[in-house]
RNA sequence: GGCGCAAUCGAACAGUGGUUAGUUCAGCUGGCUCUCAAUCAGCAAACGGGGGUUCAAUUCCCCCUUGCGCCA
């Protein structure tokens, strides 16, 4: 008791391709786990492959944590004692167990060419066995070995599987029993001196001295060949706990197929981190009380193992969209103003130049009006179009269903007419001046709202009237009625 | 094919040896006479099948099915 085990927890994505949601999720889960016990959070790159690895993968799996918030205490960029956190820079120590097994007799050279293999596995498949490696190679004599070596053949290192039940203890799921006599004698290290997938990540989790390993349930199956690794090595075993994978809506694996799979095109599409990080939290875990809108800060608080989940669940982009917009409300109008501008540039609706105080309040009277009423930036970029360009659009059939009808030129001519006339231009003067104009022609205000929200907007949809004829600016709404007006005209002809 | 993991409304999660099986998203209906993508109210919607154990099973056990995964 009295050396309690450190809590370290890490996170090893392969760098082949992009992060995405499935391993941003279990990238959340061991960081989670990590802060809310005060642990220490591991990030390694798993880069053995070395066909399909690439730098730019690596930063992208880099851009896409640090978007998320999920920061690493050792790592790519940061070091710490138990590196490198490259592992192909950990060669020399993966050589190294390996003569140990060799010395001790836990594994052995396999000179079997694939062909071989081949043969050897079709022989038993005939028999009606169960295919696994015969063996061939477990006794060779210094004869054998050298005229496989004249031959030019270059060996793989197999562990040697005892026969035995492997029983480990899935913090989630209970006790979990493989009998190894269904394991073949696995490769640990590749003809070239790389090391197997399941090699590595015992010697380096070994090594790095993780307590906990909590990894998508597609790795169940290799839990115990990585425990008899373990066991090889004489390296005591972490806990282990197999997070129910993330499926698209079809329930196949999550990928291309399903649109945005990456991380980083939910920061493009206008997600909020915050958002995306509540939103896988809750694909598998879930407070037990209800609540689902959470800061991360909270989800920290209250992550624990026994609110996981242990059936796969389904990604469904529209809850996401509904839990950025309880995040983009909860927000102070200020910050989603700054949040905001990025996106407005991105669009061309304004230049980082041209930000003049004046002009970010005019934007916070903006953010603040839309503030619930979009679900990502991109929304509300396309909501918003009408504030920031000149000319507008108005789609033919808003324009049939709204403008083109009998009496709306009178309306917006008087409106106009009126607004032209007023003042000081707020939002209780242009209310009255509109409510006036619909009693003075004895209409309903909702007849002359709806066209004059389409004449200056183009959309039937938006926040209140006279809040948005406000932050739109009398000189803008003059025009945009003057437009409408003079097409409505020329249609009349 | 072998082995493993899983199974509650369309989706995500709660929950219980006896419950009108709950919440959220989506859907639908209606209110808000200023629209909805805002907001409020309401409706519909699930314990995969079969055996046990038990007075009683959605809940515990076994089998099947289905889905998913690993290996081949």
């Amino acid at each position: 008791m009295e050396n309690k085990q450190e809590i370290r927890l890490r996170f090893a994505p392969s760098p082949t391709g992009y992060l995405h949601i499935g391993g941003a999720r279990t990238a959340l889960f061991n960081w989670l786990y990590a802060r809310h016990y005060g642990g220490t959070f591991v990030l390694r790159i798993e880069d053995t492959d070395q066909v399909r690895s690439t730098q730019e993968a690596v930063e992208v799996i880099l851009e896409g944590l640090k978007w998320l918030g999920l920061d690493w205490d050792e790592g790519p960029e940061k070091g710490g004692e138990y590196g490198p956190y490259f592992q192909m820079e950990r060669l020399p120590l993966y050589q190294e167990f390996t003569q140990k097994l060799l010395k001790e007799g836990k594994a052995y050279y396999c000179y079997c060419t694939r062909e071989e293999l081949m043969a050897s596995r079709e022989r038993q498949s005939k028999e009606g066995k169960t295919p696994k490696y015969d063996r061939h190679c477990l006794n060779l004599s210094e004869e054998q070995r050298k005229k496989y070596e004249e031959e030019g053949r270059k060996p793989v290192v197999r562990l040697k599987v005892p026969s035995k039940k492997v029983i480990f203890n899935d913090l989630l799921r209970g006790e979990v029993v493989f009998d190894s006599e269904v394991l073949s004698d696995l490769v640990i290290l590749k003809s070239e001196g790389i090391p197997t997938y399941n090699y590595a990540v015992v010697v380096d989790d070994a090594l790095m001295k993780i307590s906990h390993v909590m990894r998508g349930d597609d790795h169940i199956s290799n839990t115990p060949k990585q425990i008899l690794i373990y066991e090889a090595l004489g390296f005591s075993l972490p806990e282990f706990a197999h997070l129910p994978m993330i499926m698209g809506p079809d329930h196949t694996r999550l990928s291309k197929r399903h649109g945005a799979t990456s991380v980083v095109e939910y920061k493009k599409m206008g997600y909020l981190p915050e958002a995306v990080v509540n939103y896988i939290a809750l694909l598998g875990w879930s407070s037990g009380d209800g609540r689902e809108v959470f800061s991360t800060e909270e989800l920290i608080r209250e992550f624990t193992l026994e609110k996981i989940s242990r059936h796969a669940a389904i990604f469904n982009l529209e809850k996401l969209n509904w839990l950025n917009n309880e995040h983009l409300k909860r927000m102070s109008v200020d910050s989603l103003t700054e949040r905001l501008i990025p996106f407005l540039e991105e669009a061309n609706y304004l230049r980082k130049e041209d930000l003049s105080p004046s002009k970010i309040n005019w934007l916070k009277e903006i953010a603040r009006l839309m503030q619930g009423r979009f679900r990502n930036f991109s929304q509300f970029i396309e909501f918003t179009d009408y504030f920031f360009q000149d000319k507008i659009d108005i789609e033919p059939q808003v324009w049939e269903s709204v403008l083109n009808k009998e009496g709306v030129p009178q309306i917006l001519q008087l409106l106009k007419d009126k607004l032209s006339s007023l003042e000081v231009w707020k939002e209780e003067n242009i209310e009255n001046a509109v409510r006036d104009v619909a009693s003075s022609l004895k209409i309903k205000g909702g007849e002359i709202i709806h066209p004059t929200r389409v004449a200056l907007t183009g959309k039937k949809i938006g926040p209140g009237l006279f809040e948005l004829m406000a932050v739109l600016g009398q000189k803008k709404a003059i025009e945009r009625l003057e437009e409408a007006l003079k097409k409505l005209e020329e249609r009349e002809k």
